[in-house]
DNA sequence: CTTGACTCTGGACCCAGGTCCAGGGTGCAA
DNA sequence: TTGCACCCTGGACCTGGGTCCAGAGTCAAG
């Protein structure tokens, strides 16, 4: 079973622009080719480009990516599993940071009756002056 | 009181290129003049300026903030608000979707040994197969 | 053999929100 | 008057992760 470029991007839910851009930057490994310059791809390529995709749902950046798919040729578990954690701590940090943002946003909007006076308005008031929050 | 843009970029913390950023794409309006084309700010710029900063900080988008400053020109409390409440709404996705994310590394985490053959290791085994989650 | 679908390349462009630069002019203090 | 900090402009550049394009070549069905 052989792939050409199209087939493969469809068999891994991405698209084909997207396959020759993660070959120029090192996220696949060179393709082989036909004697007419049109890469092929065999299972291999397919299994880590889907690799690749699933990363990314859980988070992973490219450059992440590009570490997790070394380590993993080296069968380097430790370290798969620190990145894993360090990602991790990544992604606690930005919901403690939504989480600040969100309960900012909750509070002034459940001070704000809706109508009357804008000079009354928690949320114009909130920004417009002065605060320790 | 009467400020150079220096000045009011340090009064509000933020760049000055950031100022002049802000003027060419309508958050700001044209800066009064010296004859020398030096911009002047009065107190109600650095009021604006912090506004457009505080609103950042609350998740709102460069784009969220110039409907926001209209609102808040028009007086209309309740358009405010539902904006406000969109902006929560749209918070409240991402900290979902991180959530998300989080308990499927978590997951992945706690699982794998963190040593051992790599073919064992449910990180690179979940990023590498088939799998339904 | 033709036709339409596919592929090749390098490079430009997109989003947001700035940031930096060169080459010039200005303001002010010693 | 010199010197330094500040300001002006238009436009290029940055990050991340692609996406789109023109112009040319190729593949396969009918």
């Amino acid at each position: 079973m052989s792939l050409s470029i199209g087939g493969l991007a469809k068999q891994a839910g991405v698209a084909i622009d997207t396959v020759r851009y993660y070959e120029r930057n090192g996220l696949l490994a060179p393709a082989g080719r036909l004697a007419s310059g049109y890469r092929r791809y065999g299972a291999e390529e397919l299994k880590r480009l889907r690799f690749i995709r699933r990363a990314k749902v859980l988070g992973f950046t490219l450059d992440d990516i590009r570490s997790l798919l070394a380590l993993s040729a080296e069968r380097d578990v430790a370290r798969v599993r620190a990145a894993a954690q360090r990602k991790l701590g990544d992604i606690e940090l930005r919901i403690t940071e939504l989480e600040r943002i969100h309960s900012g946003l909750r509070t002034l909007i459940d001070a704000c009756p809706g109508h009357g006076r804008s000079d009354a308005c928690p949320i114009l008031n909130a920004l417009s002056q002065e605060q320790d929050a």
